[in-house]
RNA sequence: GGGCGGUUAGCUCAGUUGGUUAGAGCGCCUGCCUUACAAGCAGGAUGUCGGGGGUUCGAGUCCCUCACUGCCCACCA
């Protein structure tokens, strides 16, 4: 027994006490006296802050020869046990360093944070690692316009400089999306957390380029690319978005160049004709046979004065007879269609624009004009010398650079590319037809990624993104991995000026070629996604040779990414076909050369999906409906909005976020606070009285090794039941009465058999992705079940006032005595057990009241490194639940009654009841409950059924509330007509079924009887709803 | 031009391999300040599951078709 002062007892009180303090609260005298409210914003900063200080998530490198550690130290710093299945491992997608929180990062790491916790709170080891990307392009971008508004510019300040001024910046600021994710309660291990600039992970990466240089898999070749003109350089295609948008198709006429006729062409770019090397015809176009061969003389294509280019009409496939004018213009250097017919016809490739987009033609007219301003410029002058033969409106997709928002200018340029096909490459080579980026045959690096998913390696959830994956592998071209940026991984290639290229680790004296020392190192950068696609394995030390590092060896593969599906190509596919050609090199723990099964950076991908606003509408900062994560986050708590976002995310569909929903959950918060704050004020008395709390001890994680039977060994979390369990039996046998007496309150059985499908249920959900799911069963449970019935049914058993005067004699004190510590001890275990199933949902909120639980001497460091509820951890007594399922239909049935008759709700009325055996068998030891629950003064079994209007009748029983008001006749002849007709309509549909001989001859035994039963049941209703109709007066 | 989703209560969404009476939250109506919680408690109303056709003993669930809607991919000037 404890003697100690209940102002003693909670560290919640205490703590609270100065938080409250802080903010000005008058401060409580004891937890009693606890905010009513919860306010999240009192506690979460605090368990932010102390789960980063004591390193609660880090995930130590294993030790060469550590296996079998001694189970794991409560908190802080575990081993990972070495090749063991029992780990869990994910790679944090980077947010870019220069990037916001917004709700798309905070779904993905709510996501990954309750599979992150759960998996921990199974007696895995899980590591979670986080880090930020350089994003070359948008921290570039950032930086110059910071520049900008300094009054200078990277150009200026020059490249070394420029670079200095950004590491600067990330500096500064980089820390800034971290320091949001921190206040999300992302189970992330800090020590671990790397940036993709690193200078280890920079090696890396050199390494990546050289190794695949030397394999033949990159070469450099120029090739039309997107050429972004605002941040001049190449982007790649899935950097490029399409819109489509009303423009003009112009009809040009072209002299021929011997004065005898023209030809038309039509084009929405009359801009780039400056750079036209031929006119295309179909070959089977009728009406172009003549004009083949001839030459024309390209207007507006004079140079100082000079005379004006002829360039040829030739036929080629590729010109649609039925588009346009069925003439096309050639202008390889702009178009990449136009440079494979320039390929196919050994034409020169004119570039008329430079790296801004300006028209660089010297001694032209249009020399410097910007494009827009040149095309308006070109069709002034085609109008005037009579050129123009009409412009239509036409719809296309332009291209836009989905960085900068510029309109894309396809244009020629050297570039490094990563092969995705068999076949020779020169390096250095000449021009590269597209046909020859994307056709022929898959050489290993994509076929291994093709092949990792098609064969099982890789699970994709949804499924149907596998298929996703599949089409873009089967279709990809090239890999354009350049930059033309200063920010970024700078390519280990040296130029000379011959064209010659030298790659290599150190910085080259001469060319390994020709053996000039004018060389230079390319000034390009390599994409980001070359960088972050080598992070699964990069991030535990892979540098290039193929040695098993200790990190590897635990973690690699990793077992799960967590994504949206707009980074699906950009990213995931990248990760997993460089994952499977290097690691393929990587021997196994066991030295055992690596399959492909082991080689893939995750064995599942878990994409989800978008957040949209509460229209379903796309957030965007331009239409102004972003929702800030952090904004709601400070209105609502952390806790609900993680809730929330749980909650939805159902696989398959868009989230339109709500803030409704969020106020749901908000309340569910409150509600779960306030549990707490009843059983607090219940231990206080109970301490203030002298009884006992036993705390559960047992529900910190064992070793690890007990842990993976499965939980089946004993039930870890729930002592107090087996103890009453035991004592129960003993009392079934002492006892003489034939009828089996429940040794255990009805509630208690049922609530830990309640918790005991939950937790199967919650598990399951959570091993299938479904985040919903679980929240929704943990939600139901802890409010509907816990809350609800259990708490109201509970507050019976709690008696504190054990004086003489209550109980006289000592018998029944003791009964008293013993009656309420049992029901403190199940309901502080099933307490306790409803927080652990939260916690990985609700990491806050559960580490406050956990923690004030345990005042004293909390089990562990932290909720989160105790024992994720199973259902072996609890019987599962089905006869409780039956018993509490039909007390519950008693209770509501009573209810529904009191308030048709309108009897004042704190007044008792005694009911009658007639059922059969097995509602009246236990039905003493439900009196407390029913008058606890129902207002029932007394209960009169009857033997014949009951039909009056003041009673209700279910299959199971027939109820009547005794109470002398007179009823509403005329609603309640409403009522039960609109019943019957509903029965009757049941009734005849399931006889006709039943009559069906197909039905009864083919459907499975257990559906028929089922609908036997069910049609029985629904007989006996519809009698007695008849009888009550009968019944009722006449008016 | 290809491909993939979605359409279930007023709103936002669940609904497992077809199987007994389609669910939840919010909102709505009625009554309650019941000493954990009014961010609460109790009771209640609300659905020809987008339209049509088919398969089946049985369809919200499978197939076909139409409509609306969203997304991804794509070199048509």
């Amino acid at each position: 027994m404890s003697d100690k002062k209940p102002q003693e007892n909670s560290r919640n009180a205490t703590e609270i006490k100065r938080e409250v303090k802080l903010n000005g609260a008058p401060e409580p005298a004891s937890s009693m006296q606890l905010p009513k409210a919860y306010d999240p914003s009192l506690i979460e900063q605090r368990w932010a802050e102390h789960w980063t200080r004591e390193r609660l998530f880090d995930v130590a490198t294993p030790a060469t020869n550590s296996h079998n550690s001694p189970g794991r130290p409560t908190g802080g710093q575990r081993e990972a046990e070495k090749g063991s299945a029992s780990s869990f491992t994910m790679l944090l997608p980077p947010p870019n360093v220069t990037g916001r929180l917004h709700m798309g990062h905070m779904l993905n790491q709510t996501e990954m944070d309750i599979l992150a916790r759960w998996h921990r709170m199974r007696g895995e080891t899980s590591l979670w690692v986080p880090g930020t990307d350089h994003a070359g392009i948008a921290t570039q971008m950032m930086v110059e316009r910071q520049l900008a508004e300094q009054g200078t510019s990277r150009k200026a300040l020059g490249r070394e400089a420029f670079e200095q001024r950004v590491w600067q910046w990330k500096e500064q600021y980089g820390s800034a999306i971290t320091d949001q994710m921190r206040r999300l309660g992302a189970s992330v291990d800090w020590s671990r957390e790397y940036f993709t600039m690193d200078s280890r992970l920079s090696v890396a990466v050199k390494e990546a380029f050289i190794r695949l240089w030397e394999q033949g898999l990159i070469y450099r070749g120029a090739y039309i690319v997107n050429w972004d003109p605002v941040q001049q350089t190449a982007v790649s295609d899935l950097e490029v978005t399409h819109e489509e948008r009303a423009a003009r198709l112009y009809h040009v006429r072209y002299p021929f160049a011997d004065g005898t006729g023209s030809i038309v062409i039509a084009t929405t770019r009359p801009e780039t004709m400056l750079g036209d090397v031929a006119v295309a015809v179909n070959p089977s176009d009728e009406r172009y046979r003549d004009a083949v061969g001839k030459l024309i003389a390209l207007p507006l294509s004079a140079v100082s004065g000079g005379p004006a280019r002829t360039i040829p009409i030739l036929a080629d496939d590729w010109a649609s007879p039925e588009f346009g004018t069925g003439a096309v213009k050639v202008t390889p250097a702009h178009d990449p269609n136009d440079f494979a017919i320039g390929q196919r016809h050994s034409l020169p490739s004119l570039l008329i624009m430079d790296e801004t987009a300006h028209i660089h033609l010297p001694g032209s007219p249009y020399h410097g004009l910007d494009r827009f301003a040149a095309r308006e410029k070109i069709v002034a002058d085609l109008e005037a010398a009579g050129l123009l033969v009409e412009i239509r409106d036409h719809k296309h997709a332009i291209a836009l650079s989905q960085r900068s928002g510029a309109v894309i200018e396809p244009r020629l340029s050297m570039q490094w590319f990563l092969a995705v096909n068999k076949k020779p490459q020169a390096p250095g080579g000449p021009f590269i037809e597209r046909s020859e980026m994307s056709g022929g045959e898959r050489n290993s690096i994509a076929r291994n990624a093709i092949d990792a998913v098609a064969q099982g390696h890789i699970k994709f959830t949804p499924e149907m993104y596998s298929k996703t994956y599949m089409e873009w592998m089967n279709n990809i071209h090239d890999w354009c991995i350049s930059r033309q940026l200063w920010w970024g991984h700078r390519i280990p290639a040296w130029l000379c000026p011959d064209g010659h290229i030298t790659v290599a680790r150190t910085t080259p004296t001469e060319c390994s070629t020709c053996g000039t020392t004018n060389i230079q190192q390319s000034s390009d950068v390599l994409d980001t996604w070359f960088s972050s696609g080598l992070l699964p394995f990069t991030v535990f030390g892979w540098d290039g040779s193929n040695a098993l590092t200790p990190d590897l060896a635990a973690f690699y593969p990793t077992s799960l990414l967590v994504t949206g599906f707009d980074i699906l190509f950009f990213w995931v596919a990248r990760m997993i076909m460089l994952g499977c050609h290097f690691m393929l090199d990587v021997p196994m723990p066991d030295g055992a050369p690596r399959t492909l099964a082991d080689a893939v950076p995750f064995k599942g991908v878990y994409i989800h999906a978008l957040v949209r606003d509460a229209n379903r509408e796309k957030m965007s900062k331009t239409k102004g409906n972003v929702i800030d994560p952090i904004e709601i986050i400070t209105r609502y708590g952390t806790d609900a909005v993680r809730f929330t976002l749980a909650s939805m995310a159902s696989p398959g569909t868009d989230i339109a976020f709500s803030e409704a929903r969020t106020e749901g959950y908000r309340a569910f918060a409150n509600k779960i606070w306030n549990a707490a704050r009843f059983i607090f004020m219940n231990i206080e008395r109970a301490r203030a009285a002298n009884i006992e709390v036993t705390l559960p001890s047992a529900t910190t994680l064992g070793a690890p090794s007990k842990l993976r039977l499965g939980g089946k060994e004993e039930r870890l979390s729930a002592p107090s039941i087996e103890r009453s369990e035991m004592s129960g039996e003993q009392k079934n046998l002492d006892d003489d009465n034939p009828i089996p007496t429940p040794s255990d309150p009805i509630e208690s059985r049922w609530i830990v058999a309640r918790l005991s499908e939950t937790a199967a249920a919650a598990n399951a959900a959570l091993a299938a992705y479904r985040f919903d799911e679980a929240a929704s069963l943990i939600y139901q449970f802890f409010w509907g079940d816990l809350c609800d019935w259990y708490l109201e049914i509970v507050k019976l058993r709690l008696v504190f006032d054990i004086t003489p005067e209550a109980f006289p004699t000592s018998e029944d004190s003791e009964r008293a005595l013993a009656s309420t510590t049992t029901a403190l001890a199940t309901l502080v275990t099933v307490f306790d057990a409803a927080l652990r199933l939260l916690s990985p949902f609700m990491p806050f909120l559960t580490e406050e009241i956990w923690h004030a639980l345990y005042s004293q001497a909390p089990p562990a460091k932290s909720i989160a490194l105790t024992r994720f509820p199973q259902a072996a951890d609890f019987p599962a007594d089905k006869s409780a639940l039956r018993e509490m399922s039909l007390l519950q239909e008693l209770i509501v049935a009573i209810r529904a009654l009191r308030k048709e008759l309108g009897v004042p709700e704190k007044e008792s009325a005694p009911i009658r009841l007639h059922a059969g055996p097995e509602l009246t068998l236990h039905l003493e030891f439900h009196q407390e409950i029913l008058d606890r629950l129902a207002r029932v003064s007394e209960v009169h079994i009857s033997d014949a059924p009951l039909t009056g209007a003041n009673s209700r009748s279910t299959a199971a029983f027939d109820v009547a509330v005794i109470f002398e008001k007179k009823i509403d006749v005329a609603a309640e002849r409403e009522r039960l007509t609109k019943e019957l007709a509903k029965l009757d309509k049941q009734i005849a549909a399931n006889e006709a079924r039943l009559a069906d001989t197909s039905f009864t001859g083919k459907a499975p035994a257990h559906i028929v009887d089922g609908l036997r039963k069910q049609t029985a049941d629904l007989v006996t209703l519809r009698d007695k709803t008849r009888l009550a109709l009968d019944n009722l007066p006449r008016e």
